[in-house]
DNA sequence: TTGTAGGCGTTATCAG
DNA sequence: CTGATAACGCCTACAA
């Protein structure tokens, strides 16, 4: 059993209160008493028990983070974020899964709703949000990351999906190319209409007619990315392409390694993620370059001010984040 | 503020005891007053606190999960693993990331101590571990995964690092490599030092003699496998290469690029890890398949146990999984 | 300058 | 079969 407050105030021949107040630093002690409580805590391996301090302080120096796959990259690094910021003040966080599932968001949040949570971080999983309204009672404040909810209005912070989409077709088509692939993924995602804004705005600027069956929607997957590849390719012509996802861009290799469709002189390809394996593929692959880990720290900023009560404005805010293109071999080589 | 058992027994008129009951199942209720408390919870929308359930019983439903590396694909896998199975059982994971440093982890242990945690599963970070002789207090039990800690007995999940190392080194004698490299981590890490074994087994049994200058040792990084790649190769003469981490595998082929060393031709490679990118890269990699995953499940299995005081063995077990190695062109160009 | 005591929301031990 | 009530460990208003 551990000590408690009382074995402590035991020890050291004082109240309770004292005990606590030399703890917390929140009335005068003096020099003396400090003296034995801090020895009496130091005798007992003493640490304040933090659920019972929950408890009465209604708080718990807990926030909740959420996100949909916990074996994707691009989320833990968030989520790194997220937590390396919250810890310098003094806050833990408790990770869910939501496995991109709504009724397993759904619960969790039920969950954290019994913790005392202080706030809650998530990247909303697929599908309608507009439940949130009864499931969230207000209790804590809540930051959307890396996509904003439907039917839900909160803080959201996000990447500049629909500039960095229109950066990378103007590219492309400055290069010459005229039949331009998006291979993306979920259209309920607000990641995924960012882009198709930002695709359609670049080749409209050009005079560009978009042709819908060059936007091809699927999900973050190798196999998604194989096939959507293959019906750009084989199907639509397209002789550039742009992924939103790391996954999706590595099924499009296996399709045109096998298919010996050359890269970038057949097709030219821009993925996103600067991942370091990008570098040692042949050719080595453009990528679009998403700050994921900023993405979190600023998330847990906003969050904080939020709990700091800071949000006495009701006005939810918008924050995007810079990418940053970067050119390798896939998109021509030219590039080094 | 949140409804609490107080407002429910009032509204269906009965006591907080009955209301307890009725939620936990823990006495008889007739069918009536169920009825009347359920329709109250409904009512409120209650949920019970978990914070103050967790004060009175002394128990969280909550584990601790510690990992050196949250931006890890490997460690987040073991989390992966570790969360499904708990939450299958009830329990919510509150995860930390010990960025590899002791000091970080025992402070974190101790946050673990005041939490009212069931039960914690950790991958040690780099470092002596007796410290956790004092920082744990016996109040729950521990679990180790993917690494053994140095000066510390607990149950331990890990790969059979010594095993598929000694594997591998047999199919690169049989292929006719004599000297071969093992780039590998920190000789304080249980998989380095085991990896090491299986590979002086596996090189005395054939009678080659071993050339300590063939056993690299850094860092899981980018730039240690770039180096220690350059070294094994120019000075060293290797001419088949086993990396304990795709990171490094990464480094080594950015090396052998530049230089025009040719896979597997001039020098033969085997990495860690099956992640999906290595299937795209050219040669194709040859790899030890490690089921992250699966140490998580077993890790989170094996913690339910102590739990459920299945432990009332002092006695600690150790756990190995299975690896599998799968031959892709890095290792010769016959494979597929 | 320090101590007393009530209450945070549950659960569990008594009674009735 | 159900209801009071103490206790989990801490904080804080009030009292001294």
């Amino acid at each position: 059993m551990n000590a408690s407050i009382k074995d402590v105030a035991k020890i050291a021949g004082v109240s309770t209160a004292t005990v606590s107040h030399t703890i917390n630093n929140t009335r005068f002690v003096s020099e003396d008493i400090r003296k034995r409580v801090t020895a009496a805590m130091e005798q007992l391996g003493y640490q304040p028990n933090l659920v019972a301090r929950s408890l009465r302080r209604q708080e718990s120096k807990t926030i909740g983070l959420m996100i949909p796959d916990i074996s994707n990259f691009v989320y833990t690094r968030v989520a790194e974020g997220v937590e390396v910021k919250l810890r310098e003040h003094g806050y833990h966080v408790i990770l869910s899964n939501s496995h991109d599932k709504l009724s397993v968001e759904a619960e969790m949040i039920k969950v954290y709703n019994s913790l005392l949570l202080d706030g809650l971080i998530m990247i909303p999983a697929l599908g309608e949000h507009s439940y949130l309204h009864k499931a969230l009672r207000g209790n804590y404040p809540v930051v959307f990351v890396d996509r904003r909810p439907k039917g839900f209005e909160g803080d959201c912070i996000m990447l500049d999906n629909m500039k960095s989409t229109y950066d990378v077709m103007k590219m492309f088509i400055a290069k010459g190319h005229r039949r331009i692939g998006l291979i993306t993924g979920d259209p309920q995602l607000s990641t995924t209409s960012e882009r198709i804004q930002g695709y359609k705005n670049a080749l409209r600027e050009h005079t560009i007619v978009v042709d819908e069956s060059l936007i091809k929607k699927g999900s973050f997957s190798h196999g998604s990315g194989y096939d959507l590849t293959r019906d750009a390719v084989k199907e639509g012509k397209a002789t550039a392409l742009f992924f939103a996802s790391d996954m999706m861009t590595i099924g499009a290799l296996a399709f045109l390694q096998e298919q010996k469709i050359r890269i970038p002189q057949d097709v030219a390809l821009i993925s996103c993620n600067n991942f370091k394996w990008t570098e040692i593929t042949q050719p080595s692959l453009s990528v679009v370059e998403q700050p994921s880990y900023e993405e979190g720290q600023k998330a847990a900023e906003v969050l904080l001010s939020r709990i700091a009560g800071e949000g006495g404005e009701t006005q939810f805010k918008e924050y995007r984040i810079a990418t940053r293109i970067i050119l390798r071999q896939s998109f021509s080589m030219d590039e080094s």
